[in-house]
DNA sequence: TTAGGGAAGATTGGATACATGGAACGGGAT
DNA sequence: ATCCCGTTCCATGTATCCAATCTTCCCTAA
């Protein structure tokens, strides 16, 4: 609709995913418009937009704070996902061909090197992400994508955690590899899938890479405080 | 974030639905101004908020629309559909009653009446949005209701042609039912499936109407022009 | 000490006025 | 006659100013 508003929303999503600005946190219209060097109304315009994003909360009269999510509001984000990102892949499939699968399989490698917290964030985002390159058009990508963004920053921290709490060198119960080897392996055999192209094999390791996740992070309230 | 804003949103959004605004129509923003006595400020913002709703189509520096579908956009809306739907019934069914069964087989029994199409298309509406109200603060009942919102004109459309056509009369190959009696028997299966509290069978009902639903409307692209 | 209320300050919501960018129309040239 | 280009007009985008509302802090009283 306009262009300011845009470059202001763009600087302000990019703020809110890489954590300078934190959910919770509350956005000054002043603020916002003196640091980009523009009135309050395209501000208010970006504020609108970034709700509709859902990384901004709006109240009538009182302001705009970073939006945060509830464990049972991510719960149910990832539940979604289950449902929709398996349809996603399927719509895309079609359109990937055999560099695609090379990309994805770098960016698994990149995953398995073990560089950092932001690296694997990337990595793992980027991965998804591109594996539904083929279907940018459609509504269910717009939705995805969005819901990617409402819980980065709580993967970022599930991720922080996962990598303290030693989960990567192993730990666990009942004789299974490390936590992130499996996670490893199960991004290895999607991009099987993808290669093979294979949707319904795919879209069964999909629901269970991410039915996986949702219970982890079940496991640890303490990120939502 | 504000209130008049609000009220020429919530205005607009009930002329786009009950068809007083068209697909493809424009919308200046002078007129909602003038017709709703505010300035163009609050007109803006409202824009905005039947943007993100998927109502309006905004175009930089140039104008607003209302939102029109393509055929192929129609028919993805109700894949998404037949994944989010049965995932939102499940997370709705738990919270309905026998009251609230009651109500959804009433509605079930208007549509069986044939009391034209606008009496159709608000029952039916009505029916599938009540079978998730157990469940109206989840993101996947807005995602959905979203959706029967950009869809409704062309539901309305659709339900015209069927009517005219004399689908609910019969005419069908192969010795089946009229094509609306199909309906009629999926709703009240539904019904009855959410009365048991059976959740899975619910599920497969569901996917099956919105997926036949969704093959019966691929076969008159004349709707979308 | 704590709870409640009120006043001052800060912040958001809206209106008017101005700047900017597109689109449509008309004129000219090929 | 048609296509291209420029001008004009109109709708949108932005800034400044004013009004309404909420928040916060302090004071009072139980």
């Amino acid at each position: 609709m306009d262009v300011a508003s845009q470059r202001i929303a763009d600087r302000l999503r990019t703020e809110i995913l890489d954590g300078s600005y934190l959910p919770g946190e509350r956005i000054r219209q002043e603020d916002l418009a003196a640091r980009s060097g523009a009135s309050r109304i395209p501000v208010r315009e970006a504020l609108r937009m970034l709700h509709s994003e859902g990384l901004v909360t709006l109240v009538a009269n009182s302001g705009a704070w970073v939006s945060r999510l509830t464990l049972a509001e991510c719960s149910e984000t990832y539940l979604v996902r289950e449902r929709l990102e398996p349809l996603l892949l399927r719509l895309s499939m079609p359109r990937l061909d055999a560099a695609a699968a090379g990309r994805l399989a770098g960016l698994a490698g990149e995953m398995e090197t073990g560089a950092g917290v932001d690296a694997f964030l990337r990595a793992d985002r980027e991965f998804h992400l591109a594996s539904y390159e083929g279907a940018t058009d459609s509504q269910a990508w717009q939705i995805i994508r969005r819901m990617w963004n409402t819980t980065q920053h709580y993967r970022r921290e599930f991720t922080k955690l996962a990598a303290r709490s030693g989960m990567r060198d192993g730990g666990r119960d009942g004789g299974g590899v490390s936590g992130l080897a499996v996670t490893h392996m199960e991004h290895r055999l999607l991009v099987d899938c993808i290669a093979r192209g294979d949707a319904d094999d795919a879209e069964r390791v999909l629901v269970t890479h991410i039915r996986r996740t949702r219970l982890e992070l079940e496991k640890h309230p303490e990120i939502f405080r």
